[in-house]
DNA sequence: CGCAACATTGAGGGCCCTCAAGAGGTGTGG
DNA sequence: CCACACCTCTTGAGGGCCCTCAATGTTGCG
């Protein structure tokens, strides 16, 4: 791949992506013809780091798919930052679902590491669906499963306290490594509090509260699951 | 449709719809060939006020088109009854996703009226969406503005405080009306409220903080909106 | 009418946000 | 090497929003 700069770039550095896509980290298993239909289609893009990937009320008009890197997507308020409602590690899709149903994001995407994007123009996209429906199934499944993991996050917000949804957070964080107790944070202390709907302070003060309940140990940006099944206790209610 | 009465039956009745489908309404428009191979495998199923229509846990083959009546989605605990996170009026979609991605149901479902229902099998609409690409193509419309729903709904729970999910809630339902600003609550204001993330007692205060504005006029069941800028102005924040 | 369900209103309190200060870590420049 | 700026996390104090509990008013139904 070879891509222009961002940083000294001003228009968004687009080229055809030479390198095969992780599609099966973002669809599932696809039968190869379809994979490289997809990366005939895709067009690759790098962001640098604290760049903005897109925002709110641009128009949407390709699936975004992070290769690598780390992004957030949330509301950027003036002179607040970016309130982080979604960090993305890559590889998974950035953006599958607005492009579909509107033609404008919903929110603002800042890159927090350097990222490589593969970008797929929704229209042609919808045309090589048409010819492979097997295709077009993985997109339904994908979708499916962002709506499922939304509900999942909705019904957190609607009816558990900011301990829970600390300890189910946790308790799916560990579900990721297999058959290990300690979990290293990935992101910002405050991005995981933003994640969660709370503020960085109620995030110190609920990691202290677990610490203290001897079901966490706390150091730094280690954790050490003490007690998954008390955490999954406090998770449950 | 000739339907077994659900209440003296134990077993679910379904059967062969015998009659079109709203599918405009569901999907948007579609062929007539399309609609036909989804009225051939939809069945039909009829549910009484207030039975349950399928539970957390069970598994979840079919998806659920609500033809006509009115149901609650949500968490049912005992000795509290269902707290509704979702109501569904028909013709809508009340289980779109989670055959697709699960199979088991990750809600209660309660109607509260007599429902009309279809469902369609997932695994031989699977292979139906494989031999009609465009109905996929509906199928992943459909699926995408349901995660727009679910993200924006998200976005409230985290940022707005209950007087903004009120007014936001109120503009919506608005938009439905095209041109009236007298809303009549198709819903028990204690769904309402549990829609909102709410207690019924802080929506009736939230109800009367805004009438005291002369925002809205409030009589039962009965809202006139008075000032539907200022409406959208707390709604916004 | 009596009963049941729902909505409203008030009192009290808990959860969590806001604001502020301090500690620790890192990169930059003198 | 240190000073300084800057960022993040932590900890505390205070207060506001909203939940809980309880009582009352309203509506619909047998």
């Amino acid at each position: 791949m070879n891509l222009a700069d961002p940083v000294t770039e001003a228009a968004p550095a687009r080229s055809r992506a030479a390198i095969r896509l992780p599609w099966p980290a973002l669809l599932g298993s696809l039968a190869s013809d379809d994979a490289q239909a997809l990366d005939a289609m895709a067009q690759s893009r790098s962001v640098a780091e604290g760049a903005q990937v897109f925002s709110r009320g641009e128009p949407s008009q390709h699936l975004i798919a992070l290769v690598d890197g780390q992004a957030a997507c949330g509301w950027s308020q003036p002179a607040r930052g970016l309130a982080a409602e979604r960090i993305v590690h890559g590889p998974a899709w950035l953006l599958l679902a607005r492009p579909f149903a509107d033609n404008r994001h919903g929110c603002d995407a800042v890159a927090q590491t350097r990222l490589q994007l593969a970008e797929l123009p929704v229209e042609p996209l919808r045309a090589l669906l048409l010819r492979r429906p097997m295709l077009a199934l993985r997109f339904v499944d994908a979708l499916a499963r962002e709506v499922g993991w939304l509900g999942e996050r909705m019904h957190e917000l609607m009816h558990k306290d900011a301990g829970a949804r600390l300890a189910a957070w946790l308790c799916t964080q560990l579900q990721g490594r297999h058959a290990q107790d300690v979990l290293r944070l990935a992101e910002r202390k405050r991005d995981i509090a933003s994640q969660l709907g709370m503020t960085p302070e109620t995030l110190s003060r609920m990691m202290r509260n677990l610490s203290e309940r001897g079901l966490i140990a706390v150091s730094g940006y280690t954790v050490r699951v003490l007690d998954p099944g008390g955490l999954q206790g406090l998770a449950g209610v």
